[in-house]
DNA sequence: TAGATTGTTAATCGATTAACAATC
DNA sequence: TAGATTGTTAATCGATTAACAATC
């Protein structure tokens, strides 16, 4: 199994991308200097980086996209997909819930939990609204592996061991709470204050010209 | 003005968020053991970084935590502020504007547009809504510099243009488009995609142990 | 074949880590 | 002073870029 280095990593997706837009004009590949110029790296890199894929489809036409786009589909564990359940649904549970972002990409969402007794039992964009001590149990008859938490940052921790002794696989984790897992278990966190402060420290570069 | 590298940009939200953690028990000072062995780096990087934000009051004890406070909130813009219009209320929207999450940190939202005549002129959490034919005029009355774009990915690039005539400096982007902007107007993009994708990855990882 | 592009090795660049004299 | 930590220079590490022979 080919190890991916992070910063090789965090390009897959912008390559998965690309590789869906052109797809859609009908191109049967794409060079790595086509790929450079349109996402603002060197060819150079596209090919380090291609390298880190596996056996591609490739000739002096470029790389063929259906290899590429089956290779990333593969790594980014979009061809296999996954079930995943949410926990706690305030606005932002509710807009995660509502967005079909993940699920064009086969991250399916099975099942909501909640703890207020008003919401549970409904149905919200399809998907049955569970009280929180069903948890394990639906976990695994609806065969989920990720966890997400939307919850208030309080109860952050105590939703993370509850999916933790379910046997989750992985947290995506949406409070400003550093979790703590057992070892079987990956955590990803979502921030967007970073990206916030980064704005404004580009902003303030801006200033002084 | 000292020009921060990159990586280096990125540690500053995480030393900002511990050293608020500590100021709150008290502690006057801090080591960069201390702040290393929190967040997972090595001293000789926290220390590299330090030199990075100027001048720090420091002494034998460590870093003094008031002007490490001083220098991170002047550099990620937290000591002055700014003050931010959002464009599209929908579930994402709505999540954002209920959000205590910047407005804790003087990044204030002043402003919410939408197109649905229904909802304009009301006001939500204490935020009026406006038509988005007003934006030119309330960014210039409010003194927005931020704008944030939360609409269905079809209409990004209107919304990005208006902004941009309206003057705006820096666009907060939650919509997968890649957005063309004048010279003057700084885009930062939100992708959660690409942050499930990495889980995705790191679970795969752990299989074949 | 001729032209273009990959695959791969070597060179460069920048970030992280180590080491230690200077400072508090 | 003695102990601890910074500030800074040098060494290491890894990622990006350049170069070019091999391939389509």
């Amino acid at each position: 199994m080919p190890k991916i280095p992070l910063p090789v990593a965090a390009r897959l997706p912008l390559y998965y991308e690309y590789v869906l837009d052109i797809e859609k004009s009908g191109i049967a590949s794409v060079s790595s200097n086509m790929i450079a110029g349109h996402l603002g790296f060197t060819p150079s890199t596209i090919r380090q980086d291609m390298m880190s894929l596996g056996r591609l489809d490739s000739s002096a036409s470029g790389y063929s996209i259906s290899s590429l786009k089956a290779a990333l589909e593969e790594l980014l564990g979009i061809s296999r997909g996954a079930n995943m359940a949410l926990v706690g649904i305030g606005s932002l549970g509710l807009a995660l819930a509502h967005s079909r972002l993940f699920m064009e990409k086969n991250f399916i969402l099975r099942a909501l939990f909640d703890k207020r007794s008003d919401i549970i039992g409904s149905v919200i964009d399809g998907i049955p609204v569970y009280p929180m001590d069903a948890m394990t149990e639906v976990i695994l008859s609806e065969r989920i592996t990720i966890g997400i938490i939307s919850t208030p940052p309080s109860s952050a921790q105590d939703v993370a061991d509850a999916l933790a002794t379910s046997n989750i696989r992985g947290i995506w984790n949406f409070t400003p709470v550093a979790l703590k897992v057992p070892g079987h278990v990956r955590v990803e966190n979502v921030n967007v204050l970073p990206s916030l402060f980064k704005l404004s420290l580009l902003m303030k570069s801006d200033e002084k010209d």
